[in-house]
Order: structure tokens, then sequence, then C-alpha cells
RNA sequence: GGGCUCGUAGUCGAAUGGUAAGACGUCACCCUGACACGGUGAAGACUCGGGGUUCGAUUCCUCGCGGGCCCACCA
């Protein structure tokens, strides 16, 4: 019997159902059937699922579902991206300054704690990976693969450490991400400076004058026609400093006087000018924010030796004017001070030279939808620098490497070595006599997220299991991460194996509050998914997702969506119930085919064509398409019209015949039975739970069953035809009782139907769903006459 | 500034080289033996603006206006 209504708690049911199954198993003995792996994202662990991940998990969720009844052998791991800065805080927060292993260990107590929350969330929402197969990028064995990764990349000559400048805040004295920034507009002051070029004054606009003495340039346009005579000239800075003159293209004309000079760190266009002039970098500004190499003004804050620079200057006549300027400055997110560009050793992956091999291994991926290949294309072509992988953090991955504070020299660490972490370093002594340190720094969480397609296959040390899962079928995704997670991964596994990781890349954008802002908790709009799962349920959480719209754009969240996919669950079960009645003690059997009557043979044919038409969708990732096909399929022509077709067939076999009532079994059945396995990818628990009704065992489950194939045999245009004028004809009778106010089920007494197409054969049905007296069919051009 | 994307009824959104689904909302009627989380019906769109290609465009091209995302960014 199903149940009397369908909510979160039958999904539990079927979700402890599938566990005690293993429903989800992969089978790495099987050496029949097609493996299909997905390289799934791992989330990172906040300790809680947003909507954005419900959205992209339940994309690859209908993936790999689809993939299982399709005779494929599904790897569907799931991992988790532990380390990183927000982390960092929240344990710093709660337990205070540590020392960095016990850190280290509270970090990662923190982290399981989240990961279990958010993995329940995941079974709540019927997500199906083999948990068996689950990783967490902050364990020993997940470090001592990246580490790998890292010492093969050293020895191909593509890791190397260099001084280069880093996003620095001088309040948090730490190293930043970039993604640790943000942009606030600010108001500041734009000096204008005599600066000397051949006895001539030329004026320079700057807001940061205490970064003169870090000048090494000066720069022009190339077609600035006020400072073309003076290329390459020398010019004199009111620090007295001789540096030259030079055209760049980069050069603003209108900007200030046309003229601006380079510093090593004023923001990072100065570092892109600084290596493409090859200048040197000259250090001005400590970890703390106090200048360095700057004669008088050494040890000063910023603000203190602007000021005295300023009056410097003006004492000596050199200023011109200042100016207010609204100006987007770079912040650190956390505590809202500018950040600087600061001078510092650290590690770098070699991207530069790859971006042909990039480009060429992307190429041969199919992106869907095809136009987000662009931003990846769009990204490598204008990369700059190389990445930065250090990061002088605690929880993260430690890199395998020694360096001598000495005199700079570093090396790998051994392969013997791994997993590589501080406390277990060896001790080790430089050619110059120091001591060889363990590098302090941590890598770049996406030095860890790069190679899930390799750790996930087991790489390095099971080249069988490799061969069966790499490259993976599939990388489903966010869009706003191709720059990095799609990018790094397709580089970095590339290098390492000389295959591209993954053959299909599916991306999905983002969901905005209902509002259509994005969801943050400033706006206080965040939509929890825990809620809706209980308020909807998972299916109607998943039906929501697969609404949600075009691939790799962003959508509104919509209560509208989630609410249709509710009353859509309560119609196909309140159907399933009837159909279930109807069945009971019908033994199905494709004898009966015989005794199809043409409303049978049209929902038939309409069946089979909702069947090709939702395969192809599932093929091409078309999950909306499909749903709403279902959707619409499903209630307005099998319940709308065919179940009250055959109302009267089923309750009165006496009047109607035995073989009539078995042709409608038989048709209800295979409707029925085909609809919910298209639908099971989508709604696995609501079919799930339908399913039993069918099933002949207990332990037998929908998700391993065949996916339905379509049957030629059943198309039937000429049923199809007919049922387009019965339909017609059934909706003008409803229309007509609906204009006179009568109850649908009033009977009428006299009703003509005259259709282009021969009704004979047809007369009980409308009779019994239109409920008359009387009915006349005539031939000729379509109406209906009710009196 | 660059790239990508979008602009269809009050709202959300399909589809198509031949004048446009559906859902929500609104209104009217109906508790008809699966379902009131239901049924039937009604009203509601010159498919952002200009130009072009075409017999014909909402659909293709182009310009503009207006959103969104990403990137770069003024010293």
């Amino acid at each position: 019997m199903l149940a009397d209504k369908f909510d979160s708690t039958i999904e539990a049911k079927w979700q402890h159902f599938w566990a005690a199954q293993e429903t989800y198993r992969f089978d790495e003995d099987d050496n029949k059937r097609p493996i299909y792996s997905i390289d799934t994202p791992p989330p990172f662990t906040s300790g809680d699922l947003h909507m954005g991940h419900v959205l992209s998990y339940a994309y690859f969720d209908f993936v790999a579902r689809y993939k299982r009844m399709n005779g494929f052998n599904v790897y569907f791991p799931q991992g988790w991206d532990c380390q990183g800065f927000p982390t960092e805080v929240k344990v710093e927060a709660k337990h205070g300054k540590k020392e960095p292993e016990e850190f280290r260990k509270l970090c990662v107590a923190w982290t399981e704690e989240y990961i279990k929350k958010m993995k329940g969330q995941m079974d709540s929402l019927g997500f199906s990976p083999d948990w068996r197969y689950e990783y967490r990028t902050m364990y020993p064995d997940y470090h001592k693969r990246v580490q790998y990764s890292l010492l093969k990349m050293h020895e191909m000559g593509l890791v190397y450490r260099a001084e280069h400048p880093v996003f620095w805040c001088t309040h948090c004295r730490s190293a930043l991400a970039k993604t640790d920034t943000e942009e606030l507009e600010k108001q500041t002051t734009l000096h204008y400076i005599n600066f000397t070029c051949k006895g001539q004054k030329l004026v320079v606009a700057t807001t940061r004058p205490e970064y003169l003495h870090a000048c090494v340039a000066v720069l022009f346009h190339p077609e600035d026609a006020r400072y073309a005579k003076y290329a390459n000239e020398e010019i004199e800075t009111p620090l007295g400093k001789r540096v030259l003159l030079l055209a760049d293209k980069d050069v603003e004309m209108e900007f200030g006087s046309g003229l601006v000079m380079l510093c090593t760190f004023g923001d990072k266009q100065d570092v892109i000018w600084m290596y493409r002039h090859k200048m040197p970098a000259i250090r001005a500004m400590d970890e703390v924010g106090r200048l360095v190499n700057a004669g008088a003004y050494d040890g000063m804050k910023a603000k203190e030796a602007a000021e005295k620079i300023l009056d410097k200057i003006k004492t000596e006549g050199g200023h011109v004017k200042s100016a207010p300027l609204q100006q987007v400055v770079k912040v650190h997110d956390r505590c809202k001070h500018a950040i600087e560009l600061l001078m510092s050793m650290q590690w770098f992956i070699n991207v530069r030279d790859k971006k042909k091999e990039i480009l060429d291994a992307a190429l041969r991926m199919r992106w869907v939808p095809d136009f987000t290949i662009q931003y990846l294309v769009d990204w490598t072509t204008n990369l700059e620098w190389d990445w930065v992988i250090s990061r002088q953090r605690v929880f993260g991955t430690p890199l395998p490497f020694y360096i001598c504070e000495k005199c700079g020299h570093s090396e790998p660490a051994g392969y013997d070595e791994l997993p590589f972490s501080v406390p277990n370093a060896k001790k080790k002594t430089c050619k110059c006599g120091a001591e060889l340190k363990a590098e302090t720094s941590t890598a770049d969480c996406w030095v860890d997220s790069s190679i899930t397609p390799l750790v996930i296959s087991r790489w390095p040390d099971d080249e069988k299991f490799m061969k069966k899962v790499y490259p993976s079928s599939l990388r489903p995704q966010g869009v706003e991460i191709i720059r990095t997670w799609a990018f790094y991964t397709i580089y970095r596994c590339l290098m390492l194996t000389g295959q591209e990781p993954f053959r299909e890349l599916l991306l999905n954008g983002n969901v905005l509050a209902p509002d259509g802002k994005k969801m943050s908790k400033s706006l206080g709009n965040i939509i929890a998914p825990d809620k809706l799962v209980v308020d909807y349920s998972a299916d109607s959480v998943r039906q929501w997702a697969a609404l949600s719209g075009a691939m790799a754009k962003d959508r509104p969240f919509s209560y509208q969506d989630i609410q249709y996919a509710k009353s859509f669950n309560n119609k196909l079960l309140n159907a399933s119930k009837l159909v279930e009645k109807s069945l009971e003690g019908y033994a199905a059997s494709d004898e009966d085919r015989k005794y199809l009557r043409g409303t049978d043979k049209w929902i038939l044919s309409r069946m089979t064509r909702v069947i090709e038409e939702v395969t192809k969708d599932f093929e091409n990732f078309d999950f909306h398409h499909a749903t709403k096909m279902i959707h619409d399929f499903f209630w307005h022509e099998f319940c709308d019209y065919y179940l009250e077709y055959v109302k009267h067939r089923l309750y009165s076999p006496d009047k109607y015949g035995e073989e009539s009532r078995r042709a409608a079994q038989y048709t209800l059945r295979y409707v029925l039975l085909n609809t919910i396995k298209l639908f099971a990818p989508v709604a696995p628990h609501l079919c799930e739970e339908i399913h039993s009704i069918f099933r002949k065992s207990d332990n037998e489950t929908i998700h391993k069953s065949a996916w339905p194939r379509k049957e030629d045999a059943l198309l039937d245009a000429k049923a199809e035809e007919m049922l387009t004028v019965l339909n017609g004809a059934v909706a003008q009778i409803r229309q007509h009782k609906a204009a006179n106010k009568m109850p649908l089920n009033a009977e009428l007494e006299h009703v003509t139907v005259t259709s282009p197409v021969s009704l004979k054969g047809a007369e009980e049905d409308i009779i019994a769903v239109g409920r008359m007296k009387k009915l006349t069919l005539h031939d000729g051009e379509f109406s209906v006459k009710i009196s």
C-alpha cells in the first residue's frame, strides 16, 4: 500500500533502505559494465550546505542516477575541501591563539564536526555518492598525494621559489589570497607634483607620495604627444632620484597629468609594469606598514611619511595642487584595512609557459553549455603571472620543501618523507653550512583540490584502478570557479599524467535570493535547504533544482517552482493510488495489447514520445526540459484526460467488457511504471515509493532498474490525431458546463460532435467522460453542439 | 574598459523563421467513487527600442538602452 501522504519522513525511510542495500555501490570487480566516473566538487567544510551546493549536487546526482539506470557502473565519490582561512578564523575565535600543531588539531576536530553535519544534509537530499570513497583534503593520505604531485612538478622544473609581491594586510600581518580581499570606494587625494626632466618641470600625479622612494620609472602613453619627446630620457624625482621616462600602453592619457610614477608597490598595476619593464623590485614597506629603504623616512607609517614628504615638496615649491579623488581601494574583507603589496619569498607553479597545452587540452573536452569554454580561454590567454601556491597559514597542506634562511637555498623533501609535515621533518644541513628548515608555509587550497581526479583514481599508487576511472567521465562544477578549479585541475593533471583529467564538463550557475540579489547574511535573504526539505520534501527541492533554468546561468530561488513540485508529487502519488487500486488482481501481460482501444493507443504513443525526448534531455543534461516534459505529460495528458477516459472501463467491466478493462490496466501499468522510471533520477524517493507497488521482492529498487526503452511499435499517429479531436470535444463540453454553472458530472441531454476524423469506436468514451443521454456523430468540420 | 550572458502577460518563465506553452497570482464555477496540495473555465503579452536579412522574426544580423556574472582597473 502506498503511503497516504508524501513527505520527508517517507524519504528518510527510503534513504535507510538504500544505505542498507548499498544501492549506490561502485563495483570495482565488474569488468562488464562500462564505467562512468564523476569528479564531484568537494565542498568547503563551512558547516552548512547552501542552495548553490544543493543546485549543483542535485545536477550531478541526476546524472549519476540516470547513468546507473542505463547500465553504467557509476563511480561517484564525494570529498571535502577542509583547509583554509575561514576555519582558522573560527577556531581561533573559539580557542584563541595556539601553537601550530595544537591549532591544526583543533581545526581538524572542528572540521570533522562540520563534515558530519553536511553529510547529513546530503543524505537528507537523497544524493547518491558511494561513501566508501569519501576523502578529506586535511588527511595525511590526501597530503601525501598533493605533496607527491608537487615534488613531481618540482622535478619537472615547474615548481620554484622566488621573491614576489603578495597581497598583505599590515593590520593582520598576514599574506592574503585574492579571495580574502574586497573592494571599497574611498575618498582619497591626488597630488600633482613636479619632477624634472632636461631642465623642464613635468607634473606627475599620485595618491601615494610616501612611495616616492620606491619610484623606479615614470611612464606615459606612447601616443601622448606631450611627453613623446622625452622618451627614454632621465627624469628626477622630488627626492632627487634619477629614473627613466618610458612609454607604456596601459597609461591613461586623460588621468591626472598623463604621467605616472612606477613604484614597485603601489598596486597591482605597478607590479605588472615592474615585470614588463624589467625594473628592480624595491622593498618599500615592512610587514607592519612602516617604510623601509626610504632614507630619512625609514620606520614611519605610510600616513606620517606622506605628510612629511608633501611638506618637503611644498617648501621646495614642487607641489602644484591636490585634488580629491573617488577611488576603489582593495581592502581586507575582515578588518577593512587597505591592502599593500609586499615583497616576499613564495613558492610558485609555472603556468605561463604551459598556456598552449592547457588550451589544447581544454578544447579536447566537451563543455556544457559550450560557451563556458570561453571563460577558460580568456583567463588562460590573459595570464600574466605564475601561480603563487604558498600561504602563510597553519591549516593547510604542508609544502614538502626545506629552505635555508641564511643563503636562500631550497630543496625538496624526499619521496620517503611523505606525508611531509613540519614536526616530522628531518634535520638537514645546507651546503652553506646553516640549518635547512622545513618550509612552514602551506599550500593554497586550490593546490589540494586541483588533483581530485587523480586522488579519486588512487594516483599514483594503484595503476589498475587509475586505468578504470581516469580520466573522469564528468566534471560538474560552478561557472565561477572555471578560472580556478577547472583551470588548475586541467593544468596539473595534464602535466602529471600527460592526459586531460575529464571528458565532459557540466557547468552550473548560482542561486540568487528570491529578490534576484545575491544571498548574504547581511541582507538576511538566505534560504536554508534543511527547512525546505522539511516543508516541501527533498524531491521537491530536487525538482526545483531541475527546473532552475538554463545551465551556467544564475537564477533567483523560486518558491513557485518548489510549490509546484510539491503539488505535482501529490498528484503523482494520488494518481498512483488510483492505479494501484485498479491493478488489484491484474497479472500484467503483453497479450493484453490486442485489446487496446483508441484512448489506450493514444497515451501509449504519447508515452513513447516522452521516453524518447526525456532520454535525449538527460543525454544533454537538460534537466529542466526533462522535468517539465514529465510534469506536463503526466499531469495534463495522463491524469486530466486518460484517467478520466478509463474510469468507466475499470469500474464497470460487466458493462464494458473484461478485455476492455485489461487493456486499460495494461496501459495504466505501462505508463505509470515508465513515468516513475523517467522521473526517478529527479525524484528518487517518491518514485521508489510508487515503485513498491510493482516490485516482486522487498529488496528491489527502481534505481537499479533499466531505463525505459521506447517501443516504436507503440507509436500511433492515427490514435494521436483522433484523440486531439476527442480531447477537443471533451474540452468543449467542459466549457459548456462551466459557462452554464453546471457541475462537471451533470448529465446533458444531447450532444452532437462533428469531426474531420472518424470518431467511430470512441462514442463510449465521450459519453462516459462528458455524461450525456444521447450522442450523435457527424463527419465534417469540427464542432460540438449541446442541447 | 574587456569577455560572457540575459531582456517574452502582475510575477516566474517555455518554445519556435510563420503573430506565443505552462506555473504562481487574479476572477467565476465545481467537494464528480486518486487527489481541494484538487477539477473545469475566464481575463491578462503590439515577445526592451531602432535598423537590416526574409514572402514573413519574438526567434538570425547590427546598433542602442537596461540587468546579471566574471575579469581588468586610474596611478
